[in-house]
DNA sequence: GCTTACCACGATG
DNA sequence: CATCGTGGTAAGC
């Protein structure tokens, strides 16, 4: 029987939360301007025990995930727990995993790699359960526009300005609304 | 260049 | 069956 527990904190105008089991490993995360929204995306995955525990206020994977969203490098390595997750999901997240920081890819490309559709994709990365760790942000539509971004499960809530927002400070060179060319990366 | 519209696709509940 | 963080095409402006 494992214990999940969830830790949260806040650091610029944005509330961060991350739940871990008693093994440190990474079951979900969320991040959103109100922190009702935080606690909500994670007591899905945490099957009713949310809200009877208190809730840490320091863990590092709390700062592991700021680093990530002010576009900074990672420092250390996070261990997930993916139980939850469907062997499709798996495989898509495992392409996320490659994409560098700084570049972007779409999902037709992650559908070719793993000889899935464009749609099915969406749909898989729409579900990441560790936005940031897993960087479904750097997932575009092919005209290279920034495409939506539901804030881990927010359901009809896209925010395109969050995601731009992750692109711009981990280096991904804009021109307007588009992204340039070169910042294209290939899975394989 | 832009905006609609429609159909195709695969996974999920 | 309906839904979806898509893609491709075609038509209109």
């Amino acid at each position: 029987m494992i214990s999940l527990q969830p830790a949260f904190s806040f650091q610029d105008g944005t509330w961060f939360g991350v739940l871990v089991d008693n093994n440190d490993r990474l079951i979900a995360c969320a991040f959103s301007d109100e922190k009702g929204t935080v606690e909500r995306n994670l007591s899905d995955y945490s099957e009713r025990t949310m809200g009877k525990h208190r809730g840490m206020s320091e863990h590092r994977y709390l700062e592991e995930m700021i680093r990530i969203f002010r576009g900074q490098e990672p420092q250390s390595r996070v261990q997930f727990g993916r139980e939850q997750n469907t062997s499709f999901q798996t495989k898509v997240y495992a392409v996320l995993d490659r994409i560098p920081r700084g570049r972007v890819t779409n999902y037709g490309l992650i559908a070719k790699a793993i000889d899935s559709g464009p749609r099915a994709v969406g749909q898989a990365v729409g579900s990441n359960p560790y936005p940031l760790f897993v960087p479904c942000h750097r997932v575009v539509p092919v005209d290279m526009t920034v495409g939506n971004y539901s804030m881990s499960r927010a359901p009809r809530h896209s925010r395109p300005d969050v995601k731009k927002g992750l692109l711009e400070r981990e280096g991904i060179p804009f021109q307007g609304e588009r992204i340039l060319p070169g910042a294209l990366w290939t899975p394989g």
